[in-house]
DNA sequence: CACGAGACCTGTTCGC
DNA sequence: TGCGAACAGGTCTCGT
């Protein structure tokens, strides 16, 4: 499930007290059991779950698509990749069949990290700059610009559609919210990056911001048994609506792969012909 | 630099 | 009903 918005979902509700347990802020980490081995990048599980033992944690924090836990010493980065999830349950639950990670704390709960395809992985560091310092710019925040975008568009010339899920050149977009931003912006996904105009990066750059926003807004998006609470799969203009009708012109929305991503748009409203160059 | 294919995994849904 | 294929919110690596 995890995008930008389900990642700022679980972060927010975590800090908050409201994911099966009290405010993660403020407690103290007494150890972990890591079920699944591979699911400890760095370092080894066994040393992992000594270092990580006593530790405080101190706030917690994101950085596109990573959820980060700021600890006495270290920062636990963890990233949920397609199936993760992360809820607090009371310590004496028993295990169950998806957990791959779990941390006790001082409060008598303890922090689950569940991930059913097992691709979800994470990192105990001192200094996480090795990591977060390859992502792209974070897109809600200041620094990250129309302006800055068109100008990164311009030194690019991939499609769209792979170059916007590249976490390098953009933090937190993935399948969803992509086919979303682009949609929006009247864009079609394999549109050229240094053939987008200037008032085309606009556009996509205030979809990109409203879909995350508004992504964040309703709690994410929930469309299968991975993740629920989220209510953006209502607003999905695009995704997952292929044969059905593109709610601004009524053509239906298609389904094409890009760089074996299924990949959702209207043909009509998103047209690959050189646009309105005089019109 | 850009692209496509294959891996890594399990669960659900689709088509015959 | 049953069974295999296709598909799924992500990213890495390798070959061209």
């Amino acid at each position: 499930m995890p995008e930008l918005p389900e990642v700022e979902t679980i972060r927010r509700a975590l800090e908050n007290g409201k994911r099966g347990g009290p405010p993660l802020p403020g407690q103290t980490i007494t150890g972990a059991h890591i079920l699944w081995p591979r699911t400890a990048i760095e370092p080894k599980p066994v040393v992992l779950a000594h270092r990580i033992g006593g530790q405080k944690i101190r706030a917690l924090g994101r950085r596109g698509k990573y959820f980060l836990v700021y600890l006495s010493r270290d920062v636990l980065l963890i990233h949920l990749r397609m199936s993760g999830d992360l809820y607090l349950v009371p310590s004496n639950y028993q295990i169950q069949r998806h957990q791959r990670a779990v941390f006790p704390l001082s409060s008598g709960y303890s922090l689950v990290f569940e991930d059913a395809r097992k691709f979800g992985r994470m990192w105990l560091l001192s200094d996480p700059t090795p990591i977060l310092g390859k992502l792209g710019p974070e897109p809600l925040e200041a620094a990250f610009t129309a302006e800055a975008l068109w100008a990164a568009l311009q030194k690019r010339r991939r499609q769209l559609k792979p170059l916007l899920l590249d976490q390098t050149f953009l933090a937190g977009l993935g399948n969803i919210y992509t086919d979303e931003a682009l949609h929006r912006a009247r864009l079609h996904p394999l549109r050229i990056a240094n053939t987008i105009s200037r008032q085309e990066a606009d556009a996509l750059w205030q979809s990109i911001r409203f879909v995350l926003r508004e992504g964040i807004r309703q709690n994410g998006a929930s469309i299968d048994w991975v993740y629920r609470g989220g209510g953006f799969q209502n607003t999905f203009q695009v995704y997952a609506r292929a044969g059905q009708p593109c709610y601004t012109c009524g053509t239906p929305v298609e389904r094409i792969v890009v760089g074996q991503r299924g990949t959702h748009l209207c043909p009509h409203c998103q047209s690959l012909e050189s646009l309105p160059e005089n019109s």
